[in-house]
DNA sequence: GCAACGGCTGTTACCGCTAACATATCAGCC
DNA sequence: GGCTGATATGTTAGCGGTAACAGCCGTTGC
């Protein structure tokens, strides 16, 4: 119990401080093997005998020790974080990511921590910025759109990244995601299909949202092939979902009666149109269609099950995990480009035809 | 350009290794000063002479360099991380506490890291092992139980201790939230106070919600005092909870009709509960009526509005976070107990007698 | 009997940065 | 001129771990 240090030079010396953070020497100290066994003991790494082994383990609990990972990270240049980068956490969409995200990375050492950048590029410059200076071994962003800035960040870290959500543009690394274009692009397909041709459009106003962007503009282009174009638009910001799909329908359907179809850019305002029509006894899906997106789960307790179209949220925080953890075997060159392809669900909101 | 080390030892020389992150030394090459001035560039500490400043400034915006958080944190003890423990994210709840502290530590410096347990302790001693390893300045963990082991690192770590959402308990060092004992009690009083006599409870069947189940446990003993006991209850676990209020609430109606009010744990299944009544032509509030617990936004957009009783969410993560960043003149021993006042919200399912 | 070897433990030299102190420079003042 | 004090910059010694290698010891093989 007495350690036999020689005299440290100019060094205070260990003294009883109180509180003082316990590092390895206190261990090694109270077990009487070297800071550099007891190492070896904390991280299973490297032959102990099993009575060391035992001796020092009893004591590092004995004391409560808590490894210095600063100390460790530095001391190894490994550090076991992934960064993840998302626009928003209300969204209900994102946790679902990070559920993916966290289930593939469970059995891996890796620790996802996340950065929120509430759409705004600057957010996410200085989120990179910070989250990168603790030097992750991987970073999973939402989107493929980031400030010159932040692009150049990410490709000068040295380590990989997958830009999830989206894959309509090109990567700095890896990419995984739906094709939002095509999403719009089909769902305009299947309106057009089912016989609609009034067709108006609520969506979020953010300028940022560029996901809901290209689904918008993918939905025209699709319009646009069969010589349509929207007949209205509503756009909205901020407040609770739900009730501005409510507000946004009723004023939409003031302002232009014959709509036939509302496509909204994302479930929690189709919803809140759908809340909207049944209350209004609007006869949907024969007189006006409504279509969503998401597949968020909250729609299984509707009174009607809207249509709308999976967006793959939980496989895409997956794959991105295991892509950034090596579990994939990709000799590629340059990173993987993997597109998933969400499936359009009618719900009972699209007439049948 | 040229350095002029003296010959190191037998160490690699820092030979121009491609994607080698860069360092201090990178920039200090780069900009003609020392290691240590360009560090106080970067820090904005002490003096140097506007002249450097730009210099070093420029070399480092030039070279594209990013700070080692870990060395930096070695050497300072210093860590401008922020531990934040919840059960979950998926609850809507979280990260509107989340917001909050966010917001609050926005001018600080100091960064919030979230980690996630899911209603288990040993999640959470995993999780808060694992973080605390990182020697953050404070921890802001939800609720009041904790496994024994938790508990110890938590009394150990020599940081700030904020334990939220609950005060209905002894904390390890402060604690800022409501009294679910307190909110039990007051919906059932105002239950009965609006003449309801048959009653049921609808909650999750997680035995680890010690909140949810604080606050039954409250609303009985409100009962209690006017000689009534729960009539039925039920409990889901899983699933969309949406679906889940509607589902359970056919069911309890089912097996006890005479039931002329329901209570649910949360405003989820609350809401849940009353669409499936309004579409059974349930005559809400008078037949039967409904309160739900937290006060969610999403509850402004459905047809009618769930008595609830808001719990203070946002203010609880901003206070634990003043609290962490010493924003607020504490000079007490030991920590802060803040108990904040949730307030009823009778909404359209509570009859007004 | 002895070299070779494997299992176990210790020693040394950093990882990249910063606190604390030392040094250089220069203006102002008696 | 020499001293003081402020300003600007450099030097030194770690922070608490870990990689790499060195050393010790009892076997093993021949």
């Amino acid at each position: 119990m007495i350690a036999q240090k020689v005299a440290l030079p100019v060094t205070k010396l260990p003294s009883p401080d109180p509180r003082r953070p316990l590092t390895l020497r206190d261990v090694s100290e109270a077990s009487g093997v070297s800071e550099m066994t007891v190492s070896r003991v904390l991280r299973n790494r490297g032959d102990v005998s099993p009575a060391t082994r035992d001796r020092v383990l009893e004591a590092a609990r004995r004391l409560g020790y808590v490894p210095n990972k600063i100390a460790g990270a530095l001391a190894s240049q490994r550090v076991n974080l992934v960064t993840v980068i998302i626009p928003s956490l209300s969204n209900m969409v994102f946790p679902e990511v990070l559920a993916g995200i966290s289930d593939a990375l469970d059995d891996t050492g890796l620790q996802p921590v996340v950065g929120v950048t509430n759409y705004m590029a600057e957010r996410e410059e200085a989120v990179l910025y910070e989250m990168l200076s603790w030097r992750p071994s991987g970073v999973i962003i939402a989107g493929l759109e980031h400030s010159d800035v932040s692009r150049a960040m990410l490709e000068n870290a040295g380590i990989p990244i997958v830009e999830i959500m989206d894959v309509d543009g090109t990567p700095i690394d890896s990419m995984v995601g739906i094709s939002h274009a095509r999403a719009g692009r089909e769902m305009a397909a299947a309106i057009l299909n089912a016989g609609y041709r009034r067709i108006g459009f609520l969506g979020t106003k953010m300028p940022h949202d560029h996901r809901a962007r290209k689904r918008l503009e993918g939905f025209q282009a699709g319009l646009a092939e069969a010589g349509l174009e929207l007949a209205d638009t509503e756009f909205y910001s901020g407040g609770s979902a739900l009730l501005k799909g409510r507000e946004m329908t009723e004023a939409i359907l003031a302002r232009t009666p014959d709509l036939d179809f509302l496509y909204y850019s994302n479930d929690m305002i189709g919803a809140g149109g759908l809340l909207y029509c049944l209350e209004a006894g609007i006869d949907v899906p024969n007189r006006l269609g409504l279509a969503g997106f998401n597949g968020v789960e909250l729609l299984d307790g509707l009174p009607r099950r809207l249509a709308t179209m999976d967006a793959c949220r939980r496989e895409i925080g997956e794959i991105a995990a295991e892509i950034i953890a090596g579990k994939r075997q990709s000799d590629l060159i340059g990173g993987e480009r993997v597109e998933l392809t969400p499936k359009l669900q009618f719900g009972d909101t699209i007439r049948s035809r």
